[in-house]
RNA sequence: GCGCUCAUAGCUCAAUUGGAUAGAGCAUCUGACUACGGAUCAGAAGGUUGGGGGUUCGACUCCCUCUGAGCGCACCA
């Protein structure tokens, strides 16, 4: 939190006899700046007050008429409208900024805590497509809103990387494989022998159990058909890291389920211990009526192999253990809401303390991803699409880049395509289902990445022009303009936009914010001259410009977008 | 059949978690300075918040019901 607020809330706790800690909740801008600054509904005093919250708002609005920090307070129905001094708001805002910098807006909340996210994780030897970019992107910006907030954040990648579909693509790449196409594209080479053994599984019934044989013998420690799937899982993972390094987005382990193989049979037995575990059509099962979900937790098939239930059990008491994790975050679709319940229920039901601080980051479907063929979108096909389409307004732009090297103008174009389709992908609620299409993926004009990057570059673009960056504290005094203090109440939002983000899993919170910000700052640039102005005023505006670079600086980080400096 | 999620302007999304006259962008139409970058700004038009009940000072928000959509319901992940 932000001190700019500190003498509005003592104020009003004084008044109301309400902790500060309320009030700060209670506080809110009104539907219109011309209504005043800030609002102080009084509903929730009517009651211990026995008066109407209209009586209430009178009263109060008598009682904390201006002061230092207030300039004057009128009730107007249920609410006490309030107008500030814009000069010390301001003054605070700016002080605060210069002193943190990048950290205004963290906060020490998460100190001493962790959390471990679990997102992306993809199956290897298969294409990153844009199906992967919700768990990716979201699990990729909640990490940096914790780290910001102070927690130590542990990044998993749980990937696919052991079951039957491995010992398929074994089998189909010792029957059809190529070593030097393998070698040069080994994605796409693993990819057309895992479809062609699709294709002839139906003729060929042999395949499935010549699989079958390759995955025994893969679990047994046959030396082949480890070094096979070593590799494998090698390029993999190198292919996954140049898809992530193109969005931005980090992790600190690859733990995929063949990690946790050797755990399975400790695992199996803990839950026996627990005296929860029922054998059922030859099947080790949990039942989870007692927990209200009526399909049970398959532990163990009646085939003597286990699947992915218990892995997520032996994987999720590894980081209990291992991490002391005070919070563990699933970003996975909303498809597998069930199991993830009954994933949580069986660890409730060994009577795990911490397995009610497991969550599942859910999200909806993006539908229409497809490609007329049928196959899914690639994401460096997405992704390049963008770049191009920024590259023609930037090749549109002579002055700006005549004198840019070629690899820094493919540097920007990168930078706002990438953003473009990062920031499409954060601008909604998790929860809903969206509908993908080209042209609005495309589009980068109103509320898109490329706006509020556009923003940042013409802040940056003033700032290079004026020279040295502001220093000491400017002449708030002169910052008159309706324009200059909604850009200045825009920015003291951050703080709370960050918490609130952090508090529902919600890095759309962010998304949203930059884009306001963005536009009460192109509202200024439109309305106040910066340079060339009386040097005390330009000095004022273009400390207030730096700030507001700072901030939209940050927010760009924290959605995993570069912040390029001209576009 | 049961469960989860969703339904807001022509389209894509918001709405400070129960608060003031439901707001933005896209598309459409109209306008903008020989000044810091026009990927911009200002304005117009666009709504019975899927239908119907209920809860209360107040409901897009909570409860019930109906309709529609997406997903999931034991050996895939």
């Amino acid at each position: 939190m932000t001190r700019v607020f500190a003498p509005l809330i003592s104020l009003f706790a004084e008044a109301t006899e309400l902790e500060e800690r309320e009030v700060a909740g209670l506080l809110c801008p009104p539907p219109s700046a011309e209504l005043g600054d800030f609002a102080f509904p009084c509903f929730v005093l009517a009651k211990r007050l026995r008066k109407s919250p209209a009586q209430i708002a009178a009263e109060l609005a008598e009682r904390v008429d201006s002061n230092d920090a207030i300039a004057s307070a009128v009730a107007v129905g249920p609410y006490v409208n309030v107008r500030l001094h814009r000069a010390p708001f301001t003054s605070t805002l700016l002080e605060e900024v210069r002193n943190q910098g990048e950290q205004f807006g963290s906060s020490s909340s998460g100190n001493g805590k962790c959390v471990v996210l679990d997102f992306s994780s993809p199956n290897m030897a298969k294409p990153f497509h844009v199906g992967h970019l919700s768990s990716t992107i979201i699990g990729g910006s909640l990490s940096r809103l914790f780290a910001y907030q102070g927690y130590r954040v542990v990044r998993i990648n749980h990937l696919g990387d052991w079951g039957t579909p491995v010992g398929q693509q074994i089998t189909a790449f010792k029957r059809w494989g190529d070593g030097t196409e393998l070698d040069r594209h080994p994605i796409a080479h693993m990819v057309d022998l895992y479809q062609r053994f699709h294709r002839e599984k139906a003729e060929n019934p042999g395949l499935e159990e010549e699989a079958r044989e390759w995955f025994r013998k893969l679990e047994t420690g046959d030396k082949e058909a480890r070094e096979f799937w070593e590799h494998i899982r090698s390029v993999s993972i190198q292919e996954l890291n140049r898809a992530y390094a193109r969005l931005n987005v980090e992790f600190d382990a690859y733990l995929g389920e063949a990690f946790y193989e050797g755990m399975l049979q400790e695992t199996i037995e803990e839950v026996q211990k627990a005296g929860i575990t029922e054998v059922s059509d030859g099947a080790l099962i949990v039942p989870l009526d007692s927990k209200g979900i009526k399909t049970p937790l398959i532990l163990r098939k009646s085939d003597g192999s286990t699947i992915y239930a218990t892995r997520d059990i032996a994987a999720a008491r590894y980081r209990a253990e291992n991490y002391r994790f005070d919070l563990c975050l699933y970003v996975v679709a909303h498809d597998q809401e069930l199991h993830f319940r009954q994933l949580f229920a069986t660890l409730e039901l060994m009577g795990y303390d911490w397995a009610k601080r497991c969550v599942h980051v859910q999200f909806g479907h993006v539908h229409g991803m497809s490609t007329r063929k049928g196959g899914a979108i690639l994401l460096d096909e997405l992704l390049d699409r963008a770049t191009e389409k920024v590259r023609e307004t930037v090749m549109a732009n002579q002055t700006l880049f005549r004198d840019v090297p070629a690899a820094e103008i493919d540097e920007v174009c990168e930078a706002v395509g990438v953003g473009a389709v990062i920031f499409g992908t954060l601008n909604h609620r998790r929860t809903k289902d969206v509908e993908f299409s080209w042209d609005n993926a495309l589009n980068f004009n109103g509320e898109t990445g490329p706006y509020v990057q556009y923003a940042h570059a013409r802040l940056c673009s003033i700032l290079r022009k004026a020279g040295d960056e502001p220093r000491g504290a400017a002449n708030v005094e002169l910052l008159t303009h309706d324009a200059e203090w909604a850009l200045v109440k825009e920015l003291a939002r951050f703080p709370e936009v960050v918490e609130e983000a952090c508090a529902q899993y919600e890095p759309s919170c962010v998304a949203r914010y930059a884009v306001d910000l963005a536009r009460a700052f192109t509202v200024f640039y439109d309305q106040c001259r910066v340079l060339g102005e009386e040097p005390e005023l330009s000095a004022a505006r273009l400390s207030l410009v730096n700030t507001t670079r700072v901030v939209i600086s940050s927010a760009l980080h924290l959605l995993c977008m570069k912040t390029p400096e001209r576009m």
